[in-house]
DNA sequence: CATCGATGTGAGTCCGGTCTCAATCCTAGG
DNA sequence: CCTAGGATTGAGACCGGACTCACATCGATG
């Protein structure tokens, strides 16, 4: 009955318009509910939608409303379930308000996140959020800044810029765990982190990521609060792939001075130090304690369970797509959130093994 | 000196053009690196353009192109680190060839991914990468592969339909694991898994997963070559929530003829059936052997560490985005691939424990 | 010096919608 | 019966690029 199928052309509102007798104007009208539309007129035109299964072109429709009712979001990876949760949060907030969401990777690499936002612009997304890979190097977001696009971000800031933000208080729960451990006994705390830096760590060095920074100064925030040096050399950035977190670890829990806990800066750096840990043939906690940003479900299945810290990561996605999407509806911001990260207290850490330590018993029983 | 800035609208191909003095026409030569324009003209399009800091807007430029080098990704969860490896190939492969991606959620709900496509198709995406929800309801997949647009399936298969499908040979690994189990003595299988039906399991029964009907057939075909009685009784699907998955394993592993071995359909079932093992104080292997699909670098952290069913879950990510390119631009597909689950031996699964049966320190000397 | 093909170039159309504007219809009020 | 004002309707402009077409220009060939 219909045509051959051959070449197939998108249906558009001028054959719907032929089909059904009126003229173009009528037929969009008619389609795009707005206008005046005789009821007559109107259901012809929808009937001759139907029959031809007529689809609106989002590209046309979007290129005279401006509106491509499409975000793009930019992460560093989403294979890490820390971004997965929290895009999870982003993309079901944006598919609820009628909007869909591009995503991009970038690898914590800079260039590529200049990239993704300069593609990602000229697609017109009518908003972005970002976890800016670097919080130094900002000048591609303060231009999507100053050209008035809605911006979010999340997990972390980008050089005090004034841009909504959805991040925990790192400073804040660093310290607090910093000092759990420090009240364990633990002196010697190692802080491993994939950061990419040029030069190892050094106490005043410029961070590119303002979470990594703010959890060194929460532990030696902690540290020197009571009164205690901070073990700077036991800062270790770099920990790019298993062999060197590994080897990392390897470092850190030899010698004399070896660390007593270790902290691990994600996920995904957990796995490896853990296995290193094992493969030393420590055991958590009695020699090493251990505890690692981000609570995943796994984390209580291992012997024994990790002490982690719990950040809200589904509801910061959840709130930067908010957030964003009342900017790009003219709102005004809402009041800011707070984020809370919390400490969950497993089994992962325990008390300081200072050998023939009369204390540690107590210590155990103290720490629950 | 620039305008103030008040009103920003977007510079335009004609703006360029006027500030260099050419038409609009040479204007967009030069700019789009075609047809033919003279150096001096070129210099100074170019030259105004980045005064003017010139961005092309993709939309048009998709409109009469027909190609908005955008990629439609529908997964049932990307929460789920399964999918979210997966995305992260596609991802990784269409950002190589110049392609975004607009990553839909379904839920693993048919409802959710009709409408998905139909948004993707709206907004004129080039090709489509879908899991579909349901391998029978199909009607949404059928008409885009009829409108001869690119799709490509992952994870699984729809109907039969005749499209580029990556995913591992269920059946086979299936029937491999639960020979091994078998082996091990087990003769009381359990097989829980989220999908959701209507009723609960009984033999003949339509699955709308291809991916769990295979399974199935798989475990009975491994029973069936041993001449054993398949447990259908075992087959636990619907389970939805921690909470169900949770009262399905207890009543799985209660009573005189309890499951002696459980299979998990995935990382994120797994979790909880883990954790109602160990409510029930149950240990593992000694008490009941473990196996799950998808092997996540947590697995080898748990005590015991878990043998699991390892996908390439990345590389067919990457194959059916590359599978995809080729059908968008116009290339015959390559020779189908073959990816090939594998079943890692970990510590999770033991003999079966027959009260007092002699052969049980010799099996376990065997599975090794 | 006339001719021809290879550039260069500008005017204008098209993609598929949205939206403005002026013309046409209709109906109630005067 | 005539007319003002709202409801309908169609023609056409426009969004921002890509691309066609007709019209120069120019050096090389005969």
């Amino acid at each position: 009955m219909s045509a051959e199928g051959a070449r197939r052309r998108d249906v558009t509102v001028a054959d719907v318009a032929k089909a059904a007798q009126v003229s173009k104007a009528q037929a969009a009208r008619a389609l795009g509910n707005y206008g005046a539309v005789s009821d007559e007129v109107r259901e012809r035109v929808l009937a001759a939608a139907e029959a031809l299964s007529y689809r609106p072109n989002e590209l046309a429709r979007s290129m005279n409303t401006g509106k491509s009712h499409t975000i793009g979001v930019v992460v560093g990876d989403i294979e890490n379930p820390h971004f997965g949760l929290a895009t999870r949060g982003i993309t079901d907030t944006a598919k609820k308000a009628g909007y869909n969401v591009i995503l991009v990777n970038t690898d914590e690499d800079r260039a590529a996140e200049v990239d993704a936002v300069r593609v990602l612009l000229d697609k017109r997304v009518d908003g972005l959020i970002v976890a800016p890979a670097s919080s130094v190097d900002t000048g591609h977001l303060q231009e999507v800044h100053k050209s008035g696009r809605p911006l979010v971000f999340i997990d972390r800031t980008a050089g005090g810029m004034p841009v909504e933000t959805m991040a925990v208080d790192m400073a804040r729960i660093s310290r607090e765990a910093t000092q759990y451990l420090l009240d364990a006994g633990h002196r010697r705390i190692a802080f491993i982190s994939t950061l990419r830096t040029e030069t190892p760590y050094t106490p005043g060095m410029t961070l590119e990521s303002s979470q990594i920074a703010d959890r060194i100064d929460g532990m030696r925030g902690a540290f020197l609060e009571s009164g205690l040096p901070f073990p700077e050399d036991l800062v270790r950035l770099n920990a790019g792939d298993e062999d060197s977190i590994r080897s990392i670890t390897r470092e850190v829990l030899r010698g004399p001075d070896r660390a007593t806990a270790v902290v691990a800066s994600d996920g995904l750096i957990a796995l490896s130090v853990m296995e290193a840990i094992q493969e030393l043939g420590l055991s958590i906690p009695a020699d090493v304690s251990f505890l690692m940003y981000d609570d995943f479900p796994w984390t209580r299945l291992t012997t024994p369970p990790l002490t982690v810290i719990a950040q809200p990561v589904y509801n910061m996605g959840v709130a930067a797509a908010k957030a964003l999407i009342r900017q790009m509806e003219g709102l005004p911001p809402a009041a800011p959130a707070q984020f809370t990260a919390t400490l969950v207290r497993r089994g992962s850490v325990g008390p300081c093994r200072t050998e023939g330590d009369p204390d540690r018993e107590e210590l155990a029983a103290r720490l629950n």
